[in-house]
RNA sequence: GGGCGAAUAGCUCAGCUGGUUAGAGCACCUGUCUUACACACAGGGGGUCGGGGGUUCGAAUCCCUCUUCGCCCACCA
């Protein structure tokens, strides 16, 4: 009985109270903050948080995200970089209006009911008492942001930044203002950008309709169309002008049905003979391809649908809209079009027809293109920075195919609609007199008060601007741009930008080119796009589909190092990540059983070690240590370099741009994970734990050896394995008798190579594979588990003066009374061929199953035999002996030799066992 | 319509520039409550590398083709 030690740990992980012990302790003693001064002597590495929506609910993409940020961050924080992750929010412009936009329609009330001023006010009246909430579920699983640096896209600092690039484009000749068709929410009551508008494969109606011609009614022309109700809004037919069913038609008029509007046909290239009819309604003020032919024959645009999606005669249509469809909804009037035209025999056809159609990024609702005033951005200048930051190897994207991607949009880079008609984000810096002086409208940083031409009074730009416009600024506007703050001396550009592929063109490239515009480099040398969560059926992880999982429900049921655990071993790069909603435990088992296995390392570990302070291994003699020793040092070194290999490297070598060799390596977290993994459980903890505990029992000097090799070991295992699981690896390295006092595990030093190799360790190597012999047949022949057997390892002489202290020490793993020989004693017994010509043998008289025995033999010579008959042929064959590489041809034969001796022993002993 | 990617064990995936007896984790089967851990330990089964053709001494790996999935882009009236 001993008595209860004082050290011990409590026999289950605590994560609840763990967790809520060490983040507080880290924040206060200021592990995450970066220090701008620090970076000039180490190594800044910087990643800037993909800003969630201010008023966003921590799911399951979040906690993917943020945990690959912070496995990357923890391990360079580590390393002796200047480690800076940058946390904040995204205003979000049109996702935080729409939700109060509800609330005040729960409460009967629209926006323009409020005003505008009122409206904003009660916005950031709601941001501030709610918003930003997720950020502290981000601490909850572990995120090692610097919080002091918290940003957000509306505060003043990031706004001044928002204004300087509008301005500076400006001054640039970037940003214009355009009369042209964008796409439009109707229900937003906003434009979208061209990403912001997305495609949804639908099935809809080809509706093909007859125009009379104006001056001979026994003609007509059929149009194509899937929305018959612009027809109202016709001023034109195009034509192929190559088409010869529709050439001689080409300057004449037909009238429209239902208004009697009498326009032209038009020869138009557009217009592809083989779609539909092979001729084109043309409805310049809404479809955006309709107005650059409109343009091409200067043709009128009349606007016959609203802000709202009603159509009516909305602008230079007068006589446009008959009365009985003036105020109906746009789909209202697609009907009723449809079946008066039907009533009125312009009706030729419908068929079915695939498309895409365009729908609202953010409610969903179908798009509409309309004609209007819009503030752009000429990206073609701005693409060009940012493709040869990729070309140049500046930049890098993983998984690597996405590279072509990013090539593919920004070479077909399209200029950005960045105004919004909606209230809540940052005013256009761009101010009108009222009193038409005309002084051109004035682009200000600051705001503008009177006009500078006639000193009357100014207006300024009903429009707000994209979210997009202001988080493309983000890796810098967060670090004090246009100010040359320390931060951005020391900390741009940054290293890793990490997040979905999903917004790539809406935010990645976006920096790229703001980054390469503004401060002549990319943000970031590195894109690591990881995968999407999704459910077993591989559906993404939705609100509207119910499937998605709370991570806060894990943390408190798994912890947070479970889920994280979780998130990092099942993530291949660019791999999704499966897990099952209905089934958590299927899904954060893994987690948590891997922390509870390490909880009992540790907690059997640190109570053999105990207390008393240990020898830096450094110290130790050589020669004092013993095979198990050299081998888990060299298995800990292993470990090291592969998750080195697995994570790195961090940056370019030269810092300034990838060369090919180096390009497409490193963040391989599962990788990572695994090799961390492998060596403490299954290294560590299986064997040379298993081996060390007679060491452990005894007095004197190998005992100091044994604790201080245990003590080093699991200091590095904790040590790699802090990234991914910092609470429990902090909680562990508490303990260690080495461990400084006022340390952490999340501020010391990532382990390295101590590159000290010891021929020894493969005697360690041997004596394993002998081991698991031993077991083999025992299970095999179903031996009693408690029961003890003899086991005589033959072999030379030499091997076996070597083996002898290994196999005294872990015979007890394979609970067998191990004896050496120089020959094999034969007889009634189970053999096992090891490398090196070793055999061990099994004497179990009456213990063994003779004829199962000689089946396995049996089994493992025709296996052997072959793959040896395979070999000799590939060796017999002169082709493969005078062609392939004599390094190849010479492994093979002895290959050959090595399997005709062991085939050889097979049939001794088949022959012993009397087969 | 264009482009890209994937197809390897029941599941999720590694297998880099062609030369292994094709791997890992999980799942599965058998045994064990062996004094840190049954959320564990020990042992084990399982793949003609999607089909077909080609190049080569040699192909999971390179080429062609077919099939099936996925992603991105597009001026799909």
């Amino acid at each position: 009985m001993t008595a209860p030690d004082p050290n011990s740990l409590p026999t289950t992980y605590d994560a609840a109270s763990t967790e809520a012990a060490w983040y507080p302790r880290w924040t206060e003693h200021g592990v995450f903050t970066a220090d701008p001064a620090r970076a000039a002597t180490h190594e800044p590495f910087v990643i800037v948080i993909p800003p969630p929506n201010v008023t966003a609910v921590l799911h399951m993409g979040h906690g993917l995200n943020n945990t690959v940020q912070d496995v990357l961050i923890r391990w360079r924080r580590m390393a002796g970089d200047e480690a800076l992750w940058v946390p904040g929010t995204d205003h979000a412009g049109i996702a935080t209006q729409n939700v109060v936009e509800k609330q005040i329609a729960a409460e009967g009330h629209s926006r323009f009911d409020l005003g505008r001023e009122a409206f904003v006010q009660r916005v950031a009246q709601f941001v501030d008492k709610t918003g930003g909430e997720i950020l502290n579920q981000l601490k909850s699983i572990g995120a090692s942001a610097d919080w002091t640096r918290t940003a957000y896209t509306f505060s003043p600092e990031l706004s001044r930044s928002v204004r300087e690039a509008f301005v500076r484009l400006h001054e640039d000749g970037l940003v214009y203002k355009g009369h042209r068709v964008i796409h439009w929410c109707p229900r937003c009551g906003t434009s979208l950008s061209d990403e912001e508008a997305e495609f949804t494969d639908t099935t809809g109606k080809l509706y093909h309709l007859r125009y009379v011609l104006a001056d001979d009614p026994s003609q007509s022309i059929t149009v194509a169309t899937t929305r018959p109700e612009t027809m109202l809004g016709d001023v034109a037919v195009a034509v192929n002008p190559d088409d010869e069913r529709y050439q001689a038609m080409i300057g004449k008029d037909v009238i429209l049905p239902l208004n009697g509007v009498r326009i032209p046909i038009v020869g138009d290239t557009y217009t592809d003979p083989a779609f539909g009819s092979g001729a084109v309604k043309i409805t310049p003020a809404h479809d955006a391809n309709d107005f650059e032919v409109g343009k091409r024959h200067a043709l009128a645009t009349p606007v016959i649908i609203d802000a709202e999606g009603i159509v009516r005669e909305v602008e230079g249509a007068a006589g446009r809209v008959p009365a009985e469809l003036s105020g109906l909804d746009r789909f209202a009037a697609r009907k009723a079009i449809v079946n008066l035209l039907e009533a009125a025999g312009a009706l030729v056809k419908i068929e079915n027809h695939q498309h895409s159609v365009r729908h609202c990024y953010r409610c969903d609702t179908v798009v509409e293109p309309r004609l209007s005033d819009q503030w752009f951005v000429r990206m073609q200048p701005l693409a060009d920075k940012a493709l040869a930051a990729l070309r140049t190897g500046e930049l890098r994207i993983l998984p690597e195919r996405w590279e072509a991607v990013y090539v593919n949009w920004l070479e077909g880079i399209r200029d950005w609609n960045i105004s919004r008609q909606i209230w809540w984000g940052h005013r256009v810096p761009v101010w009108y007199c009222n009193a038409s002086c005309g002084h051109a409208p004035i682009v200000s940083r600051t705001d503008v008060t009177s006009c500078p031409g006639c000193n009357g009074t100014v207006r300024q730009d009903e429009d707000v601007l994209d979210t997009w416009f202001s988080s493309w600024l983000w890796p810098f506007s967060t670090l004090g741009w246009p100010d040359k703050t320390p931060d951005l001396r020391a900390f741009y550009p940054g290293d890793v930008l990490v997040t979905a592929p999903e917004i790539l063109f809406f935010w990645v490239a976006r920096m790229v080119m703001s980054g390469c515009w503004f401060l002549d480099k990319a943000p970031f040398h590195t894109v690591y796009l990881h995968g999407t969560v999704r459910d077993m059926q591989h559906r993404k992880m939705s609100k509207s589909l119910g499937n998605g999982i709370d991570p806060l429900d894990v943390v408190r049921l798994y912890g947070a190092d479970a889920l994280r655990w979780t998130m990092v071993a099942g993530l291949g790069l660019g791999v999704d990540v499966m897990l099952d909603p209905t089934d958590l435990e299927k899904s954060f088992a893994p987690g948590r059983n891997f922390c509870t296995k390490l909880w009992n390392i540790g907690r059997f570990l640190l109570s053999r070690v105990g207390p008393e302070p240990v020898k830096p291994v450094a110290s130790l003699d050589a020669a004092s240590l013993t095979a198990a020793d050299h081998w888990i040092l060299e298995r800990l070194d292993a470990a090291i370099a592969d998750c080195d290999a697995a994570l790195g490297p961090a940056r370019p070598a030269d810092l300034s741009r990838w060369t090919d060799a180096e390009r497409y390596r490193g963040l391989r977290l599962s990788e990572y994970a695994e090799a961390a993994r492998r060596f403490v459980w299954n290294e560590l903890a299986d064997w040379y734990l298993e081996s060390v505990k007679p060491r452990l029992a005894t007095e004197g000097d190998d005992r100091e050896v044994a604790r201080a090799v245990l003590a080093h070991a699991f200091d590095g295992a904790l040590r790699l394995l802090q990234p991914v699981v910092p609470f429990i690896t902090e909680e562990l390295w508490q303990k260690l008798p080495q461990t400084p006092p006022n340390a952490f595990i999340a501020q010391a030093a990532w382990p390295v190579v101590r590159a000290q190799a010891s021929g020894s360790a493969a005697v360690f190597e041997q004596a394993r594979e002998a081991v698991q012999a031993i077991r083999q047949v025992r299970s095999e022949n179903n031996v009693n588990p408690g029961a003890w057997v003899d086991a005589v390892v033959v072999g030379p002489a030499a091997s076996r003066e070597a083996l002898t202290p290994v196999i005294e020490t872990i015979g007890g793993l394979a609970r067998a009374r191990v004896t050496l020989a120089e020959q094999n004693p034969g007889g009634a017994s189970a053999q096992v061929l090891l490398s090196g010509g070793i055999e061990v043998v099994v004497p179990l008289a009456g213990m063994i199953d003779l004829d199962k025995e000689k089946q396995r033999l049996q089994t493992e010579l025709a296996q052997l035999e072959k793959q040896l008959g395979a070999l000799e042929g590939r060796l017999a064959n002169e082709g493969f002996v005078a062609k392939a590489p004599p390094a190849v041809v010479e492994a093979e034969r002895a290959k050959a030799a090595d399997w005709r001796t062991r085939a050889g022993q097979l049939r001794d002993k088949l022959q012993a066992l009397g087969a």
